[in-house]
DNA sequence: CTAATAGTGTCTCTGAGACACTATCTA
DNA sequence: TAGATAGTGTCTCAGAGACACTATTAG
């Protein structure tokens, strides 16, 4: 076998939706190189693992997690990236409704914390080129699977799906056609249950129909 | 520095349209593992080089190449992929022009062989997955971008065109309508020379307007 | 009954797809 | 002039988007 002088790491853009904006993970590096400044989860791949497996491992170990979407990115593996030395990174994106997550509070004291996608702070590495790509992706699947599942909770009315579009593709939408649009797609059904504890007209709970990623012109 | 007992290494998909089928370049192995069995070519990155720059070197060493479209795909990481060790391939999409592309007499007699993709041998590690992946990219690109220009020459006719979408869409498109479909998203323009050497009435040749791939919803 | 949000239908315009004939060139 | 392929227009239907009012609940 050959001798290579490369690390191969996983790198996680962990979205969720907080107080109606688009938010991403970021832990503070307290290691060189980029000490001292904020980057997305991610670490070296073990030697028996897979990147799926690695991927979620890193995600565990930045937070309480009981439910999320992993999905590939892109790798990255430009010999200067790094300056200890050639590491390709393959990155993920990797979503999940707020109620589900919540931050470690880390034994060795790492700052980790949500920050809105148009509020970064600098970033360590080619940090910034890795989210603005899982945000591409994001806001393309959107319009052709149900990927906007994986930011709600089970149960949630239309009005905040309509949000979780309105709050990714940062355009308003008409209310009308959205659910006419929705309706036909075949993605979501009602629960039959009512919010509950809002002093005005309840709306509808609904859930979506399918647990994983599935992609919409598979339904018309 | 942590010490990792994992490889890197690139595989190319490369397509081309031979005689009206869409065909991929299949190596002949050597070497064990899967001595004798086809796959497509690959191998290590080098200590110094980009994933793009191992994934161009590959496709070097096995074609005389004048021109290609590289795209990475995925990043494949299970460790039982390979029976040698835990090896990391990145796949990259490779087009180009029938014409752009000759094989190499490798002086090694390497054997290697362009295959109609629904006529494959048997498979090294999962290169099958990896070329399954590689159409559906191909056919996801093909109608919202520019992409069937690098399967075709400079100057191409209509006609030609829509075959290349026909081969590879798997599906026969009526001639009007396609015609008033490319027309409206503006990316290829005549070149106001004829076809020459038919024994017809000769078409239009017309040639693609950008030389690097674009998106089509950034024109309309 | 007031405040607040849920929930619904119609019209217009544009794009997709079905469909058949005339034009131009070579031999 | 025969053979072969290039090149073109119309109609219908479906989906997208603009737009305003009524329904239901809590307090």
């Amino acid at each position: 076998m050959i001798k290579q002088n490369i690390l191969v790491a996983v790198d996680d853009v962990i979205f969720t939706i907080i107080n109606d904006k688009l938010e991403v993970l970021l832990v503070k590096r307290w290691v060189e190189p980029f000490k001292w400044q904020w980057a997305i989860p991610g670490g070296f791949v073990l030697d028996n693992e897979s990147l799926d497996e690695a991927a979620y491992r890193e995600l565990k170990e930045e937070t309480n997690i009981s439910d999320v979407y992993l999905e590939q990115l892109y790798t990255f593996g430009d010999p200067n990236r790094d300056p200890r030395g050639h590491v390709v990174a393959v990155s993920y994106l990797a979503l999940t409704p707020r109620e589900k997550v919540s931050l470690k509070a880390g034994s060795d004291a790492q700052e980790a914390k949500f920050f809105p996608i148009n509020k970064l702070p600098k970033l360590a590495f080619d940090h910034k080129d890795i989210i603005k790509l899982a945000l591409e992706r994001l806001r393309g699947k959107l319009t052709y699977s149900n990927i906007a599942k994986f930011l709600l909770p089970e149960k949630f009315t239309l009005t905040q799906l309509q949000k979780v579009y309105e709050i990714i593709l940062e355009r308003e939408l008409d209310t009308r056609n959205f659910r006419k649009k929705i309706e036909k797609l075949w993605i979501i059904e009602p629960t039959w249950e009512k919010e509950v504890g809002v002093n005005h007209r309840p709306a509808l709970l609904y859930k979506f129909k399918h647990d994983k990623l599935v992609y919409l012109h598979e339904f018309l």
